[in-house]
DNA sequence: TCAAGTTAGATGATGCGTCATCGAATGACG
DNA sequence: CGTCATTCGATGACGCATCATCTAACTTGA
């Protein structure tokens, strides 16, 4: 297994790691993103309103990882480009629901296609027990925050 | 060891975990910092003044996490408060050599004891194991890039 | 049914992160 | 030397992330 060779690292380095990749791999996606002319956080949102139908601004912003307020200005540039329609709730009128578009949906392949070869490097780096073993400890360390629930409310377990 | 019982997990919920602990850890930071009226970015900054004596800024960003570019913007908030100084260097006028004022060695080891918190609960969530392994990983990810080589001079191996 | 409290979303403000561009200073090489 | 390329840092531009505040719409409950 190995995991007894590594050589033992700091609490500090671990966070400046994941500072790292975190920003090294949103710079890969954003530059396979770029002849889409979709943002990493933009695409978060066309996926999450490919997978979850029709949503409030809030029901959308509870399965976002990527902002913890209200993506209100980042579904803002979205509807402008027509990629994304808001449409006004009449049983509740403090609400929007939001639906991709036509072109939208034309859009979502793309982006997975583009998503899945940053994912594979990801594998690559990652294999599947340190992943397990990560994605469990991560989920612990967001316990009862809103970005964990978000995480939660994506990739449900069990 | 329990690193065969946790539940596996696609590329792309690590991927999304990693921006969630990112995201989560830096508001944390940012919430502990403010007190000190510090942000993360800046704080970076600091600690790296502090370990590694005056810096030109390209020095001072070879160094960085933080930030991919050149952190001329960062560091300027800095010296308009008087925590950093900015020397022209005669050697070579088209460097700026940065270092600490008696102000900004005065907040180092206030920002140390709040780093050291953020750092007992990530470590609290990632045990030495994993934590060796998952450094390991990271720095393959990020082989040959900016970001990766800060992390390389910031932390040496061997 | 009306007032008070709550909720949805919009908006302002500020700083961060990224890329592109620019001018000034230096270095390399004929 | 003199020109050309390179390097350093500053700056403009743009979108993202965060927090605070605001307004309109709904809910509660006396």
């Amino acid at each position: 297994m190995g995991s007894q060779r590594a050589r033992s690292v700091t609490a500090a380095e671990l966070r400046y790691a994941i500072l790292a990749v975190q920003r090294e791999g949103n710079r890969r996606l954003a530059a396979a993103l770029a002849p889409l002319e979709v943002s990493p956080a933009q695409a978060e949102v066309l996926v999450v309103l490919g997978e979850h139908g029709p949503l409030t601004l809030k029901g959308l912003g509870s399965l976002l990882v990527c902002e913890s307020g209200s993506p209100s200005r980042l579904v803002d540039a979205l509807v402008r480009r027509g990629i994304v329609d808001r449409i006004d709730n009449p049983m509740d009128r403090r609400q929007i629901l939001l639906q991709l578009t036509k072109e939208g949906r034309r859009l979502l392949p793309e982006i997975s296609a583009v998503e899945a070869e940053i994912d594979a490097s990801l594998a690559h780096a990652f294999d599947k027990d340190l992943s397990a073993e990560m994605g469990e400890r991560m989920r612990l360390f967001l316990a009862g925050t809103n970005t964990g629930d978000a995480l939660q409310r994506r990739f449900p377990h069990e």
